[in-house]
DNA sequence: CGGCGGCTTGACCTCTCTCAAGAATAGTGG
DNA sequence: CCACTATTCTTGAGAGAGGTCAAGCCGCCG
């Protein structure tokens, strides 16, 4: 655990380098930056990176297990994707759940209300993930301003997803909203080949539902209505070949 | 105008003193904070407040004329409300129109992405705004982490708020929405007294519409539903007499 | 008093949910 | 390598919530 503590930011730093320009379907920007600032996740140096590094955990979530934290449950610590998927839900008293945010590396979780999680958060597949103490994160950010602006900057990134899964919701039937989740898909190369334009869908058919407020046959009955309209094509129930720029253009989605 | 500059977070200061124990529905926690902590604006200082408003503007906007700003517009301000309500709207290629946002005194709007604003915003009642420049907002609040620190807190809260809307969206059938809505509104003391329990519903219903995501026939729709439940008494089609403990517990939100 | 805009109501129709069954896939042990 | 089983995906049919269109109503303002 310690050497990986000291490491996980190196590694972050790779997986990043790797990405390269195909980052850019995250890529937005918050309020208004300067031109040269980059602001789809953190962009940290990597001397504030291994500042960071000094008071976080590794830790490892498998899709199968227990929920990462429940909502309601003490909350001290916030989390950061580093590797795979986590979904947060949230529970209303009638029992019907609601997916609020969907995680993917870069990422952070871990919302908390009079000091209790305000979602609980699962992961969809095996990730890895590093915690913060809040309190720990806090002070540092304090006392290195320029550091808490990009975590300001990531927090407001962070409003207009949620504002944009909300038009989602709101103005799309599920056939575009489950487009603009294939597409949003693509922009990650683990699961998208630009090459052969294949993307092996991560997640669930309850997940997907979930993430775009629906149920399970329905996102198989949408998954037809776009196959017939020919911009997917189905090979196995994960592997699907992708039209990007129609999808998107389908989605009526900017 | 100069005058205005100097006195406006007075103002607000008295509003809050006069508001007192109700802003109790719009108090929430963001990431665990000290004990004594208050989350749900800002929470400044008086000198902060001071030092704030060297740099912002007041500008009155009355509902029936043109949108404080529109969706693509260059941005180079973020909004403050004093008074009055803000709509955030966004409009998709297919024409639909969603509202992400209703903005109360005490919140911020004009959220940017690539320079530009995100949504349009419309004063839906007569308002007064504080203007502050991006720029110098943001090196203000580099050169003074406390008060970055607070900001960065209300944009959490603002994570979960609209989150919360994400809920309310994906979970809850139209009547509950609109209970919420109403619940919400009762959290303002301008529309809502407390002593006859009479609210006066601010927003017209295409205005509602928008908000929860529905039409406008569909909202009156719902008061009926209300109203037979007996939840909710329509007085005029403005002013109704509400039992706001059992809305919120039919509502099933927290 | 007459007109205009917002609210209300009705009728119809579409989309999506639910329930239920059948197909494909992955995992397990022989 | 092949059954067998659990899980997930797919498809079908029926029901219901809510959208749309159209008309009527009410309060507000000139």
């Amino acid at each position: 655990m310690p050497v990986s503590m000291h490491i996980w930011f190196d590694m972050k730093l790779t997986a990043a380098q790797l990405d390269g320009s195909n980052m850019s379907v995250r890529a937005q920007h918050p309020w208004p930056l300067e031109d040269d600032e980059e602001a789809s996740g953190l962009d940290l140096t990597l001397d504030e990176k291994t500042e960071l590094s000094h008071f976080c955990d590794v830790i490892s979530v498998g899709a199968k297990g227990p929920p990462i934290f429940t909502q309601g449950q003490h909350a001290d610590h916030v989390f950061y994707v580093n590797e795979g998927i986590v979904q947060g839900r949230h529970t209303i008293r009638s029992g019907v759940r609601q997916s609020v945010a969907l995680y993917w590396p870069g990422d952070f979780f871990g919302l908390a209300r009079d000091g209790m999680f305000f979602n609980s958060a699962e992961a969809v597949i095996d990730c890895t993930l590093y915690r913060y103490p809040i309190r720990k994160l806090e002070k540092f950010l304090i006392s290195r301003p320029r550091i808490q602006h990009k975590f300001l900057m990531k927090a407001v990134h962070d409003i207009r997803k949620t504002q944009r899964q909300l038009i989602i919701m709101g103005a799309l039937d599920v056939a575009r909203r489950l487009a603009v989740f294939l597409v949003d898909c693509c922009g990650h190369r683990e699961y998208f080949d630009t090459g052969t334009q294949h993307l092996t869908i991560p997640i669930s058919r309850h997940d997907i539902a979930d993430h775009i407020g629906t149920s399970a046959e329905t996102v198989t009955r949408a998954i037809n209505t776009l196959e017939k309209k020919g911009l997917i094509r189905r090979e196995t129930p994960w592997k699907l070949e992708i039209k990007t720029s129609e999808l998107l253009a389908f989605s009526s989605l900017d």
